[in-house]
DNA sequence: CATGAATGAGGCTTCATTCAT
DNA sequence: CATGAATGAAGCCTCATTCAT
């Protein structure tokens, strides 16, 4: 596996603001064989129950309140638990929030894993295709949370690094798909990743909350028309008049 | 007002989320030559400067801090002012979100006026570049600033109402310029102009907080040639194979 | 319940300023065991003996410092607790207030109850000794609260109601008794009704601001025959020369 | 002049609530022939027209609002002057507040002085009934300002000093009266004359708030009753059975 | 480990009052 | 004397977090 981790990425805070989904895809694809724990029993044995039950509490509670209306004592309530406990298992607010954030990005990488299962089709068309039915998938789950998540919530600098970290590799995999397809010219492999990345993030992510039209498919369709078109495009270097 | 899926737009709560920016160029567009605002009254004397000086702490300060943390306190202290005088030229902290957000609109609109002043270009490629410079004309000044505005931020009702007429009028206006250019074939024009208005306005965004290439014109070209793949690409009704 | 002018009271706002002590009465002779509220419910543990020693430090603060200056900092300070474990207890100030106002009234009504088991005197002395007994009984406790409560503070518009129903039905309950009385003669019982509780209440209340006596039996007797020598009167109906 | 200004009054603070337009009787009857202005002029030369226009401001604006939301910014642009300008006149709220209540009392004084003017009656009825109606006549004016100056605000001790003062010497003047009556016979006239004070204040207050009947003759015929009534009851010396 | 009462820093906002012009 | 911008103490209330039981 080539260039990973390049911090291309400049020194602005929200980069990753929401491309946490699909930050999964770059994990998944660069380490299709290493899972990050053997995927197997549906409840993982590293947490007790109640731990899972406040974590599902937080995600509940942040869904309908947001992150300021989200208070601890709120969570514990929703979770049937004590102010006190919630504590026992989690230090503080943001120990909540970053677990909730780890949690969907694996959701991520479990869909993203379980498509490859499948195969990576050979086809480009089909690949695009994956890639968008992936970032549906990943946002089917919960668009509210979300954005909460990755928008309304203060996310301290660990988790930062962490989401930096995890988008260049995804855009660093997909760069590489890209200079070793045929059929595509790209004169930055990846500077075309980022857009096929951040375009099908950001389309999807708005998707959900827009709706601009309610019938799925229709949008999975115009998602993939667009990315299409786009790779397919022929290029020329022939700067654009005018400019800023 | 011709063809046009007029209000498809579903009830979701965060659909304005970023386009404010370019929500501008469809009030313009329109040739809408009324202010959101009576303009910022001239006021009494030349004190109102002091307004200007707590409006600039603000946005600083949101910038800085985002909005939580934003105190009242913290932008009096920018604006080298008491807390009891920020309260005489605001009621509360959310007008002065609403002002902020009303200027950076209104500056996105100053914008796009300024454009059209020189006339909309016939080629459509021109077009396509006009719209992606004021855009990026929109973004440059503060991104950061955006964001907490239009995504971290509590937005009241009004504001939401207000965002969504503009984001309308907006898709509308390129809906129907979609719908008489001679070259282009939607069957859904207005679905084709939302793709056109999020992908420009979401990658103009995330172009400014990952800086994903130094060179702004070479970000500039990749979106032009994006935009216009997409609109020049023959369309064909075969699904694809697939789907969510 | 017999004739009287019942609800010929207008709608001013003040009406049950400070009848509060005698509301009881009314309420306790038209036999009614329900109590004004749950009964301050066993909440949990003994742990709400903390929200006693709120109750009883807000009375002391508001008698020593009347409403405004009596604030919630000081309740807290006074109670010996932060100003998080208030608002534990009660939401906000005005929940305060309420509570010692249903309790005056709760008290007073106990005063009332404690007085009947005794049984009604058939005389009319007895009967206006006993009204004038409950009244100072009830006025007793502290006529500093009472004012703080029914004259200084902001009564919410709930409150208000529940006061008026409260008069009303002290009123029609005198008016009745005065009705069936053989040797009264009132061409309008209610309005004599509330003569009689008005002139006590205001009477009683005054005295303990007041002190016109040292003798509190002096002052009692007084009043009593004030009050005999009105329900004695013999009454014509030419009107006094003059008049407003 | 006999027995005046005796501090029989008590050490609580509040005995002098509502009591303030009554005062004036006692100032006017007796310094009948002592007025303290020549009463001559209708707007009186020793104030400016401008300070004319804060006191009624003041008046209008805590008649409306209240004594806490009745703010001096409020004031003065009621009075349509600056904020400055009114603490040029005023040095404090508090000065205000014991401005209107002066004026109040000079307001009640005058009505009296009027009435004396005409003579007092020889026929103990008509004094009761001039009593009565000068109560009623000074209560007119504006309940709810009085209100606000003697029960809602906060009085500073200097106003309550001459409260006490004014009201001591209306009920000794009342004492001295019904000592000199034949046919009235009192062990304790200061408390009788206490009685007839209070109750004829307090029931005339009570009577703007609430009303207890529409027809204000009504009200002022029972009211005379009342007084008369006890008045004239034989006084037996025998206390009665019970007490407190 | 669970509980939930207690804590208190800190946020927003008001308003009497001062002061430079 | 008028003006009104500026001040800042102080009030109400929230909520993440701690700690005694």
């Amino acid at each position: 596996m080539s260039g990973s981790l390049r911090r291309t990425i400049g020194s602005r805070q929200d980069t990753e603001r929401s491309l946490a989904f699909l930050l999964a895809f770059g994990a998944a694809m660069q380490g299709t064989p290493k899972p990050l724990r053997p995927r197997k029993s549906p409840r993982q044995k590293r947490s007790s129950d109640t731990r899972e039950r406040i974590v599902q509490a937080a995600a509940r509670v942040f869904v309908e309140h947001g992150y300021a209306a989200g208070t601890t004592n709120r969570i514990a309530e929703e979770a049937g638990l004590s102010i006190g406990s919630l504590y026992q298992y989690f230090p503080n607010k943001d120990a909540l929030l970053l677990e909730l954030t780890h949690r969907h990005i694996e959701e991520g990488r479990q869909v993203v894993v379980a498509a490859l299962e499948r195969g990576l089709p050979s086809d480009c068309n089909d690949r695009v295709a994956l890639f968008v039915d992936t970032a549906l998938e990943a946002h089917r789950g919960d668009s509210r949370l979300h954005q909460v998540l990755f928008e309304e919530s203060p996310r301290p600098p660990a988790l930062l690094a962490e989401l930096h970290t995890l988008q260049n590799a995804l855009v660093d995999t997909i760069a590489e798909l890209l200079s070793a397809a045929p059929d595509v010219d790209f004169s930055d492999a990846r500077l075309g990743a980022w857009f096929l990345v951040s375009t099908t993030e950001s389309l999807t992510h708005r998707y959900f909350a827009d709706r601009p039209t309610s019938d799925i498919t229709v949008f999975r369709e115009e998602l993939i028309t667009l990315l299409t078109a786009y790779l397919r495009h022929e290029r020329t270097n022939e700067p654009t008049a005018g400019g800023s």
